[in-house]
DNA sequence: GTGGCTATACTCGGATAGTAGCTGTCCGAGTTGGTTCGG
DNA sequence: CCGAACCAACTCGGACAGCTACTATCCGAGTATAGCCAC
């Protein structure tokens, strides 16, 4: 169970996004330096935040991303779902129906045991990313670090 | 993020022999069988749970598969990590120390907020998981299950 | 009849190919901003 | 001097290779059993 590396690059531009005010627009190429990163592939996530209603995109020059809503209402669960998918990490497959030992459909009314437990585990996990908003992480940045993110996304 | 299909095997694989007498053996032809799987990767997964010592494996006629501890002891997180790996899903490469926005080492010193705030999610993960014991999944199960189960490995 | 030995069949264990999905890259369509030319 | 049209550069968006890791398979080492032979 591996989340793709594109989920840190994911949270932190989104992160970096926040900082800035809400109507400036950073491009892809400006994230990716900032951060040091391949332009092309982080361009792409960054559309998979943009389907999911995370980011907004503008075209053409002075174009780019920006928060699609206030930080307070973008959870790291959006985003980490944007980049992830949405399926859960343990499928069943229903092997309890299959081979010598194959229950009857009618015992199978209720769902597997074993995929209850592990649906509560995900849901434990997606309840716990869906706590934390952006507007969070903000909060428990320095004090000067929008400043700073703003000015280095400038070269300056 | 996805869970290798195994999982699923080993889960139900433990289960099984949980329900049956401590001392007896399965093979893992006979597991392979009940369930209609690949034997031979069936059981390599196999040995990874005799690795993390939730199985026993004996060698030769009569020999097989059995519960290294009692089913009260082993957890569903034991069978999953077995088969899957301890590494957490997210990995923080530190990217922010990276690029033209770079940290300095000093204010690197606490880890990354978004890496915390993952982590904690894949405690609560790790521990809703923790939390469900073999023990518990058999208490779920109907009271004729055990009956059952031992009769179709039989055969009969 | 009994004990020991041998051969056998069955078990696990590790090394070896095949395939799907993440990683990385490229080029094209669209749009905005600046420039230039005419009035 | 002012306005509009044109050009150009920069942006995102989708289509195309490369590689790691899960999936699947085979064959070899080891062992407890069952049969057999000698006593």
């Amino acid at each position: 169970m591996k989340l793709p590396t594109s989920t840190e690059w994911a949270l932190h531009c989104a992160t970096t996004l926040a900082q800035l005010p809400a109507e400036q627009t950073v491009s892809a190429a400006q994230l990716a330096a900032y951060y040091d990163l391949p332009p092309a592939y982080l361009a792409k996530q960054m559309q998979l935040l943009v389907k999911a209603g995370v980011l907004t995109a503008t075209t053409g020059p002075r174009g780019g991303f920006r928060l699609g809503r206030p930080p307070a209402r973008i959870s790291l669960l959006h985003i980490v779902e944007a980049v992830d998918g949405t399926s859960p990490p343990y499928e069943c497959r229903e092997i309890r129906q299959r081979g010598l030992g194959a229950l009857s459909p009618e015992e199978c009314r209720n769902t597997c045991i074993l995929a209850a437990k592990m649906a509560a585990a995900h849901r434990a996990w997606r309840d716990s990313l869906a706590g934390v908003s952006l507007a969070d992480i903000l909060a428990e940045l320095p004090a000067h670090a929008p400043e700073r993110t703003r000015d280095k996304l400038a070269g300056r």
